[in-house]
DNA sequence: TTTGATTGGGAATACGTATTCTAAGCCTGT
DNA sequence: ACAGGCTTAGAATACGTATTCCCAATCAAA
């Protein structure tokens, strides 16, 4: 049933193919005679519009493109992803856009992956995840009309639009609770030092604590891995001082069970002898005993966000702001 | 720039725009000397290709689509969502083909999405999963040449292709190992009565008992709603009958926590009082105490072999198997 | 009635590519 | 030297749609 095209619904209802095109998009100057006529082929034998031809010609193919730049094997079990793709999926949905999926593998240079998707015009816009790239040609294909958005990242100039959520404000936030819970001696496991989330965060840590008036301890640092070893191990260490901290504030809930583990191991209660904070919010954390506080980053209006502000962009419309912050919560459990 | 076509490339190079396409697509008999000029022109003008023309005139996208008979929320913190999605890029991708994900959304009907999708050639063809329908319509679709590949059911006939987990041989395979470590009385609580996956996993439970010359005890049997509160309601129901089982087998591991709790506050230890088998392997289960024995469906194995029947069934391949049937494993913890 | 405006709808075209058709040039063999 | 095959590449076309252009018909006004 090849054959469904306007051309044959045109000559089945007797009328020229641009009728029934007209038709399908409700031109109101048509007579309603006709128009029942082609309404009738078109209900008769089903016929669908090609959305093939529709983007060749519209120049524009109602499609987003989100592209990971991580191996597609490692998202097998990563919930941030599947939140990502759910509120891409539903907002995107709400404006009749579809999305399209794709992950850097190792044979795609970065190159390939802008333009297998933008550049070949597959899809409308870009969503850039974790993308490690400062590349200046990135502005330059902004700047092109290939419209995309970066979730992640928002310190490359002003030539790309972003999202990120709030790192340093939830450090902070956080940072804050614990103050407020009386604690004075609070640690700090971040991830990898070299990163902008373990910085960012670290940044807003030491400024709760400063205007708590309190001073920054170094040997209250730990960089750890985002494991569930590096979490323990950290905690460890911690623990093991002779003016052990009260409060510790993990950068990942995995590395908080960790810390769970450690202290456990110590005879410490939690959170009445240390307290403990993950961040994610991951199913994991009304599992553990005890159930863990957590900062909650807000994937869903992230994604929102970047999601609104990429079809903002496609469709021309102004965009209010270039690089979006969004806050954290803290989801109180009962280790903190 | 959009004025970047094979039509000003070819001007660029003093060629044809035909002798540009057949560049592109290495047709050999094309002159190095003209071959040269054509890739210089490309080069400097950083020329792609534009897929939207290419799929009208190929017929073909080089994409695949996944539907989801959920609401697009409803993913978020899905793991078997994000398994699939990963499955899919990477052995969609190793034959070149991208992906497009899209939910049912309410105000979707079932036939707009196949439409959306499929008759109007946005895709080459279709996983679908968790679809409840068992249309006929379907079937026809593959007749006309629209290919696509159930998740989940295979109870259809021959019209469709399909791929699912074994789930008769999962729930028997689980049950034998419990009747291996020694145990006479072993429980089920499966899912709403209603599901296949119920139904199914309750015969291969079955058949082992009866196989190992046991009687089957309908008291020992119960359907929950894969909910904790209702792991955890029917394993204490379950652990307060006179004969009280020394197995439990549950069909998600969130509902064989549950029963974890309920035996713990019967004073039971896991496993000797009592062993307990869940499904799914959930990245939880590595963080409960003590640690959770699973079932782990191969979720990877079930999305590669949907996607490459799909892809076969879209480049006329024959397909060896209409209905694919996926073997799981005991991942072996503590619990049992 | 005649004219000018208005409306309805068919014919033609463009979107950017891949491919078929065709013709020009070149070789090879007689 | 000439016919017939082979190679090379340009011209033309098709993919299915949306839209512009244009003409015929209708209607209102004079």
């Amino acid at each position: 049933m090849s054959e469904l095209k306007q051309t044959e619904i045109a000559r089945i209802a007797r009328v020229s193919q641009a009728t029934v095109s007209r038709v399908l998009n409700e031109d109101p100057q048509v007579n309603e005679d006709l128009r029942q006529r082609v309404l009738a082929a078109v209900e008769a034998y089903g016929y669908v519009p090609n959305a093939r031809a529709q983007s060749l010609r519209a120049q524009h193919s109602h499609t987003l493109g989100l592209v990971l730049h991580r191996a597609p094997s490692s998202l097998a079990n990563d919930p941030f992803f599947s939140a990502l793709i759910a509120s891409i999926l539903e907002h995107g949905g709400k404006h009749g856009y579809h999305l399209c999926v794709d992950a850097a593998r190792a044979v795609h240079s970065r190159r390939a992956i802008y333009e297998e998707l933008l550049r070949t015009r597959r899809v409308d816009g870009l969503i850039l995840v974790e993308s490690e790239t400062n590349d200046e040609r990135m502005a330059r294909l902004n700047e092109q009309g290939f419209p995309f958005v970066l979730i992640g990242r928002y310190e490359l100039g002003d030539g790309v639009y972003s999202v990120d959520n709030d790192n340093v404000g939830a450090a902070r936030m956080a940072t804050e609770y614990l103050l407020s819970r009386g604690h004075q001696r609070i640690a700090y496991i971040g991830g990898p030092a070299g990163l902008v989330l373990t910085r960012d965060r670290l940044f807003g840590y030491r400024s709760a604590l400063e205007a708590a008036g309190l001073k920054y301890d170094p040997a209250l640092v730990m960089f750890g891995d985002f494991s569930e070893q590096s979490g323990y191990r950290s905690a460890r260490d911690l623990l093991t001082l002779t003016k052990r901290p009260t409060a510790i504030l993990a950068l990942d809930d995995v590395m908080a069970i960790g810390a769970l583990q450690a202290a456990k191991e110590h005879k410490l209660a939690v959170p009445k002898d240390v307290a403990i904070i993950g961040f994610n919010n991951s199913p994991l954390c009304s599992y553990v005993e005890p159930a863990l506080t957590s900062v909650a980053v807000d994937i869903p209006a992230l994604a929102r966000a970047a999601t609104e502000m990429l079809i903002d962009l496609i469709e021309g419309r102004p965009v209010s702001t270039k690089h979006a912050i969004i806050p954290a919560q803290i989801v109180k459990r009962e280790s903190a």
